[in-house]
DNA sequence: AACGATCTTCGATGATGTCGAACGATCTGC
DNA sequence: GCAGATCGTTCGACATCATCGAAGATCGTT
């Protein structure tokens, strides 16, 4: 792995958290001020960071909106997704979301709004630890394990790795995952995974408020019924996909 | 600037245009084979960029659409537009950009639909050329004059670097852009400037398909009033902003 | 089954990034 | 208004680190 691009890809992480001045940076990292100087230099010239002309601080730049709206634009689980998302809110009452794997992590890279009319924020990039919501724990059952520490974000949220991968084997054999407030509260859900020609490619899941949990397997059925036409489209041959787990040590 | 880290910018530039292989990668650039492979295998480990299990090749990865979406959060002038672009789209009848510079393109980082109720596509993210939209200008006009050629869009696009400067002078002095048809056949709009305490911040605009143009005097109003309501509470103290053209040689 | 075209790994070379120190500007407190 | 501190930036020497070419591995193709 090449040191100073993974530095800079560093700089560009803990710069999600707040603006940053230059000494901040060099200082989370571990660096000498004027390597990060350099690093954050050439960030600058392709604006994928910018400095504020008055404090020096540096934030996040216009560039990464470019590069994460032409990833979203082309990405073919999106584009199928958004055929069957309406379909499948309107039948079930709940909002829908998709979302693909990030390291321990979940993006969500498509949001049907619940179709009761509300006003509601759209969640397309929001990020949400894999082990605490529905959509990563699919991800998690059928894909590599986490390599993390299992943060907690609410009382709900598990983080017994025993625990975990009980759930995760429930998830295997059903085939969905559920969640009650383990993320955020007064949030549950389901979630199913989508697969294409080559294996695990996502997870689609709905979303609703704690008064309308636990969901009626209507709701389910029409969550597994959208998962596998997804993933069809996809051009997948097996669902729920095959489980591409690493061979423990 | 840092060799590595300019190079994996380069990388993630073009695979904007398109999925590619890693040899098509190190041509574009000039680069060894193995030399790519270092700085995408980097950019790999960090979710910028993803690879396709059955080609190889290689797409942007999720992680560019969290730090875009972070981007888009954080940035007060989005939050600040925000609550000013439905009034306004309500006003004009047109729907509402608002845009930052990103070299010599514009990205457009807010957008209220048209209030007529019809399907539109969320165009945050997407990326003009500056001399080809009324935002542009606006930006060239008030902050630093383009660095590359014009490319030509549309037939009725700038691609005289004399015309532009003509343009760019009545701009300055008027305080509002105009655009027909030069980035988007049927397109047309209208722009102004957005201020902050150190100078230019952006631009807002309406936009309005060619039936509705010219718009009348009461949308140029409107969107003035409003760029200067947006300006205020950015913490502007002069509008329009003053001009920071570089000096020339 | 052999070929071709990939992506990937490996090792030696020297160009390049890194670090520490000094400079200049800005802000804080006296 | 002045001294001190803090921060961003620049500069130069050292040695690390990225780079390149060639070989290896794995696929799909002829």
């Amino acid at each position: 792995m090449i040191q100073s691009v993974d530095r800079a890809m560093r700089i560009l992480a803990v710069l999600q958290g707040r603006r940053m001045s230059l000494a901040e940076i060099a200082n989370r990292l571990g660096l000498a001020p004027s390597t990060a100087h350099g690093i954050v230099r050439t960030l600058l010239g392709h604006g994928m960071v910018v400095q504020e002309p008055d404090s020096g601080h540096y934030r996040l730049g216009p560039a990464t909106l470019r590069l994460g709206n032409v990833y979203l634009d082309t990405l073919e689980l999106r584009a199928r997704v958004a055929g069957w998302a309406p379909e499948l809110a309107r039948r079930t009452g709940c909002a829908v979301r998709a979302g693909v794997p990030l390291l321990d992590d979940v993006v969500v890279v498509a949001h049907e709004p619940r179709p009761d009319g509300t006003r509601q924020m759209p969640e397309v990039g929001i990020v949400v630890p894999a082990h605490a919501c529905a959509l990563g724990k699919v991800l998690l059952a059928f894909g590599p394990p986490p390599s993390a520490s299992l943060q907690s974000m609410t009382a709900a949220t598990i983080t017994d790795p025993r625990l975990l991968a009980l759930t995760l084997a429930k998830v295997r054999t059903s085939g969905v995952a559920a969640e009650a407030e383990e993320a955020v509260i007064g949030e549950c859900g389901l979630a199913a995974p989508l697969a294409d020609a080559t294996g695990l490619a996502g997870a689609i899941g709905l979303v609703t408020p704690i008064s309308g949990w636990p969901l009626p397997d209507t709701a389910l059925d029409a969550l597994r019924d959208t998962a596998r036409a997804v993933s069809r489209e996809l051009g997948a041959t097996a669902w729920p996909p095959t489980v591409a787990q690493a061979v423990s040590a």
